[in-house]
Formats: C-alpha cells, sequence, structure tokens
DNA sequence: CTTGTAGTACTACATTCGTAATACTACAAG
DNA sequence: CTTGTAGTATTACGAATGTAGTACTACAAG
C-alpha cells in the first residue's frame, strides 16, 4: 500500500515537500499560498501532522521548529497513481493510455512530436518489430 | 467539476454502471462481488443513494426496484483523471507520461509496440517532422 | 386482510478530511 | 522570573466515507 487514496490537498502538501525536498510547516503554507489556495497556517500544520500520524511523512526537530519530508518518492506515487488509472481505466494497458491521450485532443501536435521521438529513443535498445 | 475525488470504491461502483449501461443495486452488488470486495447489499444501496444525491448517478423506477445509470461517461472520468494526473505530475505535459510510461518497466515489448503502431497511425493525419 | 418476500429508506457509528481556534511550550530578552 | 514570540499540540466541528443493521413498503399468494 504506497498510495493509499490521496487526496488532492494531501497531493499539494506532498508536492511541496518534493519540490524542496524538506520544509517547516510554515514554508509549506507560504507555498501553497503560492498555489491556489489560502489555508490557515494551523491548519497546514495539522494537515501535516495527520500525513506524519498515516506515515506519508517524517520530521527532525530543528530547535522547536519541525522539519517535514516526504517519506515516498513523487515517482513512487506518480507510478502508483499511473498505474492505479492504468489498470482501472485501460484494463492494465497502457497502449490504450496512450491511443487516449492521443485522441484525447489533449496532445498538442508539438508534444505528439515528443512523444514520437520518445518512442524512437526507447527503441534504440528495442527491436520494435511485432511479427 | 465534472469528477470532484472520486474514491476508488465509489469508482468501482461507476465501473459496474458503466460496463452494464445500467443496473439495480443488486446487481452492483453481485458485480462488485465479482471483483474483489465484498459489501453487504445495504451498503451498496447506501453508496448509491449515496452517489445519487452527488449527482453522479440516477435512477428510474421499474416497479419497486430502482434501476441505476451513471450520469458521467467513464470516457469523461478518464479524461478527467488522466488529465489530473498529467497536469499533476507531468506539468501538463502528456509526452512526459508517456516518457515516465516507458521508462517505468510497466511497459512490455508488445504494448511498446502497440504505442508505436498507435502513433504511426495517429500520424497519418500529421506530419511528425520535428524539423 | 395476513404472510412471505424483495427491495428501498432511515438511522447509526467510527474514521478521515478540511478547516481552524486556542492552549501550551520553549527560547530570547530583560 | 516575566514577557514577547514562534512554533507545536490539543481540541473542535461539520461533511463525507465505509459499513451495515433495522424499519418500512409494496407486491404476490392465499
Amino acid at each position: 500500500m504506497t498510495d493509499p487514496q490521496l487526496s488532492d490537498l494531501q497531493l499539494a502538501l506532498l508536492r511541496v515537500l518534493w519540490n524542496r525536498n524538506e520544509a517547516t510547516a510554515v514554508e509549506v503554507h507560504e507555498a501553497l499560498r503560492d498555489d491556489d489556495r489560502s489555508l490557515a497556517p494551523t491548519t497546514v500544520a495539522t494537515l501535516l501532522q495527520r500525513l506524519e500520524k498515516r506515515g506519508l511523512v517524517e520530521h527532525v526537530t530543528r530547535g522547536r521548529t519541525y522539519i517535514y519530508r516526504a517519506r515516498l518518492a513523487e515517482d513512487e506515487v506518480r507510478r502508483t497513481m499511473l498505474g492505479k488509472v492504468t489498470d482501472f481505466f485501460f484494463a492494465g494497458d497502457p497502449a490504450a493510455l496512450v491511443s487516449h491521450l492521443l485522441g484525447g485532443r489533449r496532445v498538442r501536435p508539438e508534444d505528439f512530436a515528443a512523444i514520437r521521438r520518445l518512442i524512437d529513443q526507447a527503441g534504440e535498445s528495442d527491436d520494435g518489430s511485432t511479427g
């Protein structure tokens, strides 16, 4: 259970920690304000505490200040969430996901080209022939 | 707000409705059992009621039985969730998402080939030259 | 009308979440 | 030791979730 149902807000908190590697409650609060929400400082502290209780973040003490840090790597969560989406909506088939992406008008030509380039790059270590 | 934070369970319920287009509480319950969970029938009924209260599903009455149906298309939710993941974890860049997919050992060679084929297909309406 | 029977409605309860005020603590300054 | 001051801990509260028991209702059968 690497990633049990994280809410948007929790994810937002985690992101701050990921971006800065570590941060105090105040710093997280400020970063969040930068974002789009505007919570009370104590609210952020509470959220951090709860996240810690769940084992998702940890802290070390510097003086009387808590320095928080995520206990899961962003990449881990990313992978888990993407896996969930892939499994749930695309029957575990990444190609179907890409297909959806390609067909969803969400991809601008430049992104499209970028994807193609990625495929080519990745293909350097793969024949790619499907028989 | 097409898709406000759906939990896994809620998504599971919705999926049943999507798969069958419409279903009674009992049918959803059975389908869920097929899945991996094992909830009481009344629990499923409650969940369906709550989902309806939120406007995510609706029902028509046949005799004394409620026939539920999702009010959002699976594709809609899929798109929304994928968009969220893309925005949140890949800065809105679908290519980055694909890159992650490609680099994550989640893609078997056959899926890889399938993706490449998709690119080619989609490319029929796009030059694809990245000059 | 009395009984099944099947299905929804109502009620309940512990958790988690979002939100935040207030209390408490520890260090700096005098 | 008394005061700021800054920061954490405690407490609170409504809404949503997960979970489900019990009550009520409506139709079939007699």
